[in-house]
DNA sequence: TCCTTTTTGTACATATCAGTACATAAACAT
DNA sequence: ATGTTTATGTACTGATATGTACAAAAAGGA
């Protein structure tokens, strides 16, 4: 929106609005909306309390854009994970693969998903976050609808099965993923989670129980 | 804890301490821990301040006491919902159908499940709510495992299934409901989410497909 | 009646909250 | 050099947060 190619006039800023963004999204993740104060996003900021104001508004202008910049990536994630040359297991494990390591940074305590820790508790006083929040999950089982289409289309899911009521479950295990990654359980349990569901999900209708290999077992059944 | 048989001594008190443990809970529920103040507190269960911090110590004291009623009864109607004597279908559906009880109140606004509006936020500052939360939920697994393994046992579910791995999905199906009822779905939608979650996990493996009706069909598949 | 016990209600102490006024600093423009 | 523009840093305001001191009230006990 602002022309960048021009040199700007005053006295230059001190801070990248992406990276203080980014670091107050962090802010937000770790402590929740209420419980993050303006001290709090200041120092995560490196910008003292009028840059702040002058960059982004106040406390929710500030939370409303780190909730849309963090939906508009993970839908990005998401479409690049669903890769429609793969077999639908691993495009859905990429998803997941995703997910987790979002939840998990490295070498640090987890913090699970951005949304769950802060959006679904201020939805219910918030009507805002509410519908963005609301949007946001149905995109997200949209993409996961249409890459089960394309599947179905391929011949990787029966054509009995229920691409929308699927799409349904693979977001419920990314939604248990984000939940259960704050209640303390390990990567190694919850990676084991989503490859049980993707076993569900793709084996559920008849689909050839490993079309990572391509052999075709049309026939017989484990 | 209380000896209750025998007649107090000095003022007596105006409050019901469990209604009044309730009604902080609904406080809670509503608006998060952080964001709910002892004001609201004070104002929700109609006693003064002083009360509150005598009957229940303080804020965080008040909150882990709500919490750990919240999971006892979740626990309780979740074991008398997974009855062994129905099928696994409509026992499962029990389940979701009481979660949706609580998270839709009557003819009120959707609160969601109280454990991912405050305990999720709570859990990445707070070691004890964590493990509270953690707890909680692995017992509700413990519970769709156990119910799923009388159903293996009763040739419900087939040999091949893994009742551990099902119960997974099952609680990732109620952690979705217990999101989504706080994203503004409507009911009807969430409902028709548990429902091909079910079909999901009972018809995966080669059980029959309405066993509700307790037709012998052991040969032939859908 | 007077004492003891427990709860209540007001009023307060102290800390932190979100948000802003204002003077200073650092760049470009002329 | 001087002025304009934008950003910074300090210091403030009023509101609200949590937690508590203390006196009055309401009961039983002697």
């Amino acid at each position: 929106m602002n022309d960048n190619h021009h040199i700007r006039r005053g006295r230059p800023r001190t801070y990248d609005p992406g990276e203080a963004l980014e670091r107050a999204t962090e802010a937000f993740w770790r402590q929740g909306y209420s419980a993050t104060s303006l001290d709090a996003l200041s120092e995560a900021t490196r910008m003292n309390r009028p840059s702040l104001y002058g960059a982004f508004g106040d406390k929710h202008a500030l939370y409303t854009t780190a909730l849309e910049r963090y939906i508009a990536e993970g839908r990005s994630q998401m479409e690049a994970a669903l890769d429609d040359e793969l077999p639908l297991r691993d495009a859905l494990m990429r998803v997941y693969d995703g997910a987790l390591a979002m939840y998990f940074p490295n070498k640090s305590a987890a913090r699970g998903c951005f949304l769950i820790g802060t959006a679904v508790t201020e939805s219910m006083t918030d009507a805002d976050v509410r519908e963005r929040l609301g949007r946001g999950l149905r995109e997200f089982d949209r993409l996961f609808e249409r890459r089960l289409r394309v599947a179905q289309a391929q011949g990787e899911l029966a054509t009995s099965a229920d691409p929308a009521a699927l799409a349904g479950i693979a977001s419920a295990i990314l939604h248990s993923l984000a939940m259960r990654s704050r209640a303390g359980d390990s990567r190694a349990v919850l990676r084991a989670l989503a490859e049980s569901g993707v076993a569900l999900i793709c084996g559920a209708s008849g689909a050839p129980p490993k079309p990572t290999q391509r052999r075709a077992r049309r026939t017989a059944r484990s």
